[in-house]
RNA sequence: GGGCCUGUAGCUCAGGUGGUUAGAGCGCACGCCUGAUAAGCGUGAGGUCAUAGGUUCAACUCCUAUCAGGCCCA
């Protein structure tokens, strides 16, 4: 290899090993980053530098993750890893959400299984018992014992999956919701807000199961809606005062669909503007009825016209105020709130009932909003248990449900009950026990964001949202209808709510915001095993300030999304330690979640920050706690099913990752759609897509460059400066700078599916398709300028690219960018400061690229294969010619055409065409373009050639000549004869099919070689090789061979051939030379041929 | 029942501010190349842009309604 070998041994190109699957791959690299701490030598590298602030959303750890763990993780990891080689510092802090039901419920079913075992009953007869009965006999103590454990059931499942896919968190020091230190800055905030009058006591409606004692979470009540029947009733209540002179009795007629909260009723809702007929029936005139217009046919009947008249209509605003007669007068008024009085609701419809809906402020949620609005009584005779209470006459004791029916017989009795009917509707029960769920107003304490609804819409609306309807959609619309957020749980595993009230006065209330401060209250230190979790945290109680009781902690813990919400400072103990950091580090510049979260975390980071207020640094009124989201969607199976156990659809993202490696999975989920749409998983798609590009990026670095670079190129000064470097060489680093700047502008706008098919796409396309393809033989050598200034293109251009895919593939970008370059890309910048681009070269690189298309669309039609030479191509090409002109040897050598001319629009061989420019026709003359562009198109080759050379022309339209310019009408030109034509979008060629007898010689020469080189392959013969070369043919393949030897040896690398049956050739009479290898019997165009070769030792 | 999103070739997806030839990859058919080779490449056939109205000289694109699917909420 001449004087390349000087160099050869110094350093070599490792080349991939073909037999290490893309799982081992990722293996080898993962151990030599543990070897290195590459992850902290990252974070190290860009300690001091401007940070870029990611905020780590906690999972719960004691499920185990699965595939859209996979996805998210990637999602959050590639941008962070693309700041991190803008040159950020971006800090990366795990998190474990460690609190809550889900934690509860979990230790409940190893309990109820403990208890099964033990008194050898079914499981399914302990779960019917309530939950919290099993805890309080399991005790408080050792039920939170167990939960803190459960916690971490899958923590080693959930780190180990982080770092198999390559997402970088430090876990060594993670922020933990159930560390005291966490809960006191949870503590901290809490007085805080409570200082500002956003912590209150109030009512709240709550999805109640009374027998597993709790109310239930949205998320849970979702899971159990069932079809039930329940009795509907009509109900009809008199008005009062009697008003009609001649005292007719007026009722209204009311529906409901829980008879046995009509024993709370407290008012009647009407729809302002519906309209209300009040009818009387014809055979008894001295009563009337009154219900919603539209709702008579339902209620009355479709004939009800022959027994009922209508006396009179009401718009409903004109009976808002007017007062009634409640049903059933069981359980006395309190002296506060009006009752029996007809209210306005929106939300009333005419689509069923009567258009007059009962109100019981105590158990339903619009009700307990409307008597809020109307300041209306609350009845509550309903126990904790779901039963009435025992003071309520003829229903005392009863299940509310069960008391449906006696409450319908009192009904009929009173003579109120107007009919009953069965109501099939979707009911809320409990998904654990089946009970059916009562909407039930509890106690509860509030984070009153409803008073900073403005505040937080005004943060929001700053936040950078992708996508962006998610922000002024889901979210907005979310936010603008806030209501009060209830943050109590009546549980056992949470947060303490540190409230404390005097046993003797509610209204004495204190919020306890440190731990010093319990300390300073109870007067004595709390010592090193203080555990601020129930039941412990209750034993801390003290005198009433007022003197008159005893301050004790109230019984609740707090929603987990609260200490979620809580991690901007509270994963740093803020603000008793660590203030200089969060002033440094809030708020985050960057979260990632699914699209769950928008009610979850996105909330309670929002509604948090926004109650703190100033207590927080940086936290204006304009800022939200995270200045851009990116949203991800759910991944289904691959027929777009969700993935749930019961399908058994689940894809273990383990056996995943080993079957594609990491980087194609990661690839796969981010470029396969934009990652707010749902995305289906399917493995064929990823080997189709992902997987692939890899490989071709693999076979560029390894069968083009490595392989050859090895003979002794290394990167020095000896390679010519860019500006010297061959057209193809420029054109393909300008397309690598421009795909450089494009990816790293669509990352830092956070579309990472934009930026990943860029990369991708150019690899393929532009590397693979193109610059590789016509540059092949320069990389056969390593001594001239030219192969220099190849291999000096190629190796920037993989190198660069290997840094544009490290966030969405980490480990073969690493292990590429350590074999060119010897450093970690995870070290590297993202982009070069200077990079090379040159338009005009691109777009005339797409010219040659179209062209070549159209040519070998003409050698398809033609017939001709492309080893055969043809004489000439004429192209023609949209406006200057010039640029494609000059790179017209890459077409020649592409298409294998002696000659290439572009041709221009003075030539006979084009014709033009006039296409009408609709854009710009539209603006000039509006109704008449479809005429004027009808004119456009037919006009005549000498007004074609007056625009093409830039003058006007006038056409009649409509009888009147219009101005027609250059710019209304595209002229395309069109390749015209007796050639072989082929065009598209005003690129046009025409191929000369003649062959002449040099040319099918020449023709022939490359038969050979082609044939050759098979041999070669055959033979199993190294790329270096030097050989001698026979072949026996018929007279006109012989006279090729000896005629075009020095090409065929020059290709073949043969340095001697023997043609026919020459002396030393093993097709000469009687030889039995074993060390030739002998091709099988071939033929060119039929005629026979055989070949062989010997490696030639000298 | 309310809100949001989606519906473009057999499949997966692109399609600034409306402009007349709606693109790509995979798959399929045909072919090329044989010094990336259990690789590489080309050409081609496939679409009334979910449906129905409307606005406009002009609608995949804007508006309305409907249908189908998804998510969230009730």
């Amino acid at each position: 290899m001449s004087n390349g070998s000087e160099n050869a041994g110094a350093t070599r190109f490792p080349l991939p090993n073909a037999e290490q699957s893309a799982h081992a791959l990722d293996q080898s690299l993962l151990e030599q980053w543990r070897d290195e701490q590459l992850f902290a030598a990252v974070q190290t590298a860009r300690e001091g530098a401007e940070p870029f602030v990611f905020f780590e959303g906690p999972p719960t750890a004691n499920g185990r993750p699965g595939i859209h763990h996979v996805f998210s993780r990637t999602v959050k990891d590639l941008f962070c890893r693309h700041r991190t080689m803008q040159g950020y510092f971006v800090p990366r802090k795990a998190g474990w959400d460690t609190h809550g039901l889900p934690v509860e419920i979990e230790v409940e079913k190893e309990l109820q299984r403990e208890k099964a075992a033990r008194d050898g009953v079914d499981i399914a007869d302990v779960a019917k018992l309530g939950g919290k009965q099993l805890i309080e006999a399991t005790g408080v103590a050792e039920f939170n014992k167990r939960c803190r454990e459960s916690v971490w059931k899958y923590r080693g499942d959930w780190e180990s999956l982080s770092e198999r896919m390559a997402y970088w968190l430090d876990y060594d020091t993670p922020y933990v919701t159930y560390h005291n230190d966490y809960v006191e800055s949870v503590w901290w905030a809490l007085s805080t807000l409570h200082k500002k009058s956003l912590l209150t006591k109030g009512h709240k409606i709550l999805p109640y199961c009374s027998r597993c004692g709790t109310a239930l979470s949205s998320h849970e009540v979702a899971q159990g809606y069932q079809d039930v029947e329940d009795p509907s009733a009509y109900v009809a209540l008199d008005l009062v005062p009697v008003e009609s002179d001649n005292g007719v009795r007026r009722r209204i007629i009311v529906w409901t669909t829980t008879p046995w909260t009509l024993v709370s009723n407290t008012a009647l809702a009407v729809h302002p503007t519906l309209t209300y007929a009040e009818l009387s029936k014809k055979n008894a005139p001295d009563w009337t009825i009154i219900l919603a217009e539209a709702r008579v046919p339902g209620v009355l009947g479709a004939d009800w016209a022959d027994r009922w008249n209508v006396v009179a209509t009401h718009r409903g605003s004109a009976l808002v105020g007017r007062e009634y007669t409640r049903p059933l007068d069981w359980v006395a008024y309190p002296e506060e709130g009006a009752h029996e009085i007809i209210v306005a609701e929106d939300f009333v419809t005419a689509e069923d009932g009567s258009g007059v809906v009962h109100m019981a402020p105590a158990f339903g949620a619009d009700d307990y909003a409307a008597g809020q609005r109307h300041g209306l009584a609350f009845l509550q005779p309903v126990t904790g248990r779901g039963e009435f209470a025992d003071d309520v006459p003829l229903v005392a004791g009863k299940f509310v449900k069960a008391a449906d029916p006696i409450i319908i017989e009192e009904l009929e009795r009173r003579g109120s009950l107007w009919k009953v009917q069965k109501y099939l509707h979707a009911y809320p029960h409990c998904w654990r026990c089946g009970t059916a769920l009562l909407y039930y107003a509890r106690d509860s304490w509030f984070i009153k964001t409803t008073a900073v609804r403005d505040a937080m819409m005004a943060r929001n609306a700053d936040v950078n949202w992708n996508p962006s309807e998610i922000g002024s959609g889901r979210f907005g619309e979310w936010l603008s209808n806030n209501v009060d957020w209830a943050i109590s749980r009546d549980r056992y595993w949470g947060t303490p709510l540190p409230v404390w009230v005097n046993d003797n006065d509610p209204s004495e209330i204190e919020v306890i915001g440190s731990f010093a401060e319990l300390a300073e209250r109870v007067g004595a230190p709390l010592g090193d095993d203080f555990d601020p979790h129930k039941p412990f945290i209750d034993s801390y109680t003290w005198p009433a300030a007022s003197g008159t009781g005893t301050m004790r902690r109230v019984n609740e813990v707090i929603d987990t999304w609260f200490d979620s919400g809580s991690m901007p400072f509270a994963q740093w103990h803020y603000p008793f330690e660590n203030q200089d950091l969060v002033r440094a580090q809030y708020p985050a510049d960057f979260i990632a979640e699914g699209v769950d979260q928008t009610r979850g975390w996105f909330y309670s980071l929002l509604a948090i920050a926004t109650g703190l207020g100033d207590a927080l640094p940086n936290n204006t009124a304009g800022a939200a706690p995270y200045k851009a989201v990116v949203v991800n969607d759910l991944v289904l199976d691959a027929n777009g099913q969700k993935m749930s156990k019961s399908k058994g659809n689940v894809v273990d993202p383990w056996m995943v990752l080993e079957r594609h490696g990491a980087d194609a999975v990661r690839l796969f989920l981010v470029a396969s759609s934009q990652v707010w749409t749902p995305r289906r998983f399917d493995e064929e798609a990823i080997r189709e897509t992902a997987g692939r590009f890899l490989l071709t990026l693999r076979n560029v670095y390894g069968g083009i460059f490595a392989q050859y670079a090895n003979f002794g190129w290394l990167p020095s000064s000896q390679d010519p400066a860019v500006p010297d470097r061959p057209p193809l060489d420029r054109w393909i680093l300008s397309r690598l700078t421009r795909v450089e700047r494009e990816v790293n502008e669509s990352l830092t706008n956070y579309d990472a599916t934009t930026a990943a098919r860029r990369v991708m796409q150019f690899v393929d396309d532009d590397v693979s398709k193109w610059y590789v393809r016509q540059s092949r033989s320069r990389f056969y050598d390593v001594a001239s300028d030219d192969n220099r200034a190849a291999f000096a293109t190629l190796h920037e251009v993989l190198t660069v690219t290997t840094r544009l895919l490290a966030p969405f593939a980490p480990f073969v970008s690493d292990w590429m960018h350590r074999a060119l370059t010897g450093s970690s890309v995870h070290l590297a910048s993202f982009v070069r400061e200077n990079g090379y681009i040159n338009d005009t070269l691109e777009a005339d690189m797409q010219s040659i690229r179209t062209l070549a298309g159209l040519g070998h669309a003409a050698r398809d039609t033609a017939d001709v294969r492309v080893r055969q030479p043809l004489p000439l191509l004429q192209c023609v090409v949209p406006g200057d010619t010039s640029g494609a002109a000059a790179l017209a040897s890459l077409l020649a050598a592409e298409l294998n055409v002696k000659d290439v001319q572009f041709v221009t629009s003075t030539d006979a061989l084009v014709t033009l065409e006039g296409r009408p420019n609709f854009r710009v026709l539209g603006k000039k003359f509006g109704k008449i373009t479809p005429q004027v562009a009808e004119a456009a198109s037919s006009l005549s080759d000498e007004q074609l050639h007056a625009l093409a050379a830039g003058r006007d022309i006038h056409v009649t339209v409509l009888d009147e000549p219009r101005l027609i310019t250059p710019e209304d009408v595209s002229i395309v030109r069109r390749a015209s004869g007796a050639a072989v034509v082929q065009e598209d979008g005003g690129y046009g060629v025409a191929l000369d099919p003649t062959i002449t007898p040099e040319l099918r010689a020449e023709g022939l020469s490359r038969e050979i070689v082609s044939r050759a080189q098979r041999l070669r392959r055959d033979a199993g013969l190294e790329v270096s090789d030097r050989i001698v070369l026979a072949m026996v043919g018929d007279e006109e393949l012989e006279a090729v061979a000896r005629t075009y030897a020095s090409h065929v040896a020059g290709e073949v690398l043969a340095t001697r051939i023997l043609v026919g049956l020459e002396a030393g050739s093993p097709f000469h009479e009687g030889t039995d030379d074993h060390s030739w290898f002998v091709g099988p019997d071939g033929d060119v165009d039929g005629r026979a041929v055989r070949l062989a070769l010997t490696k030639d030792g000298t």
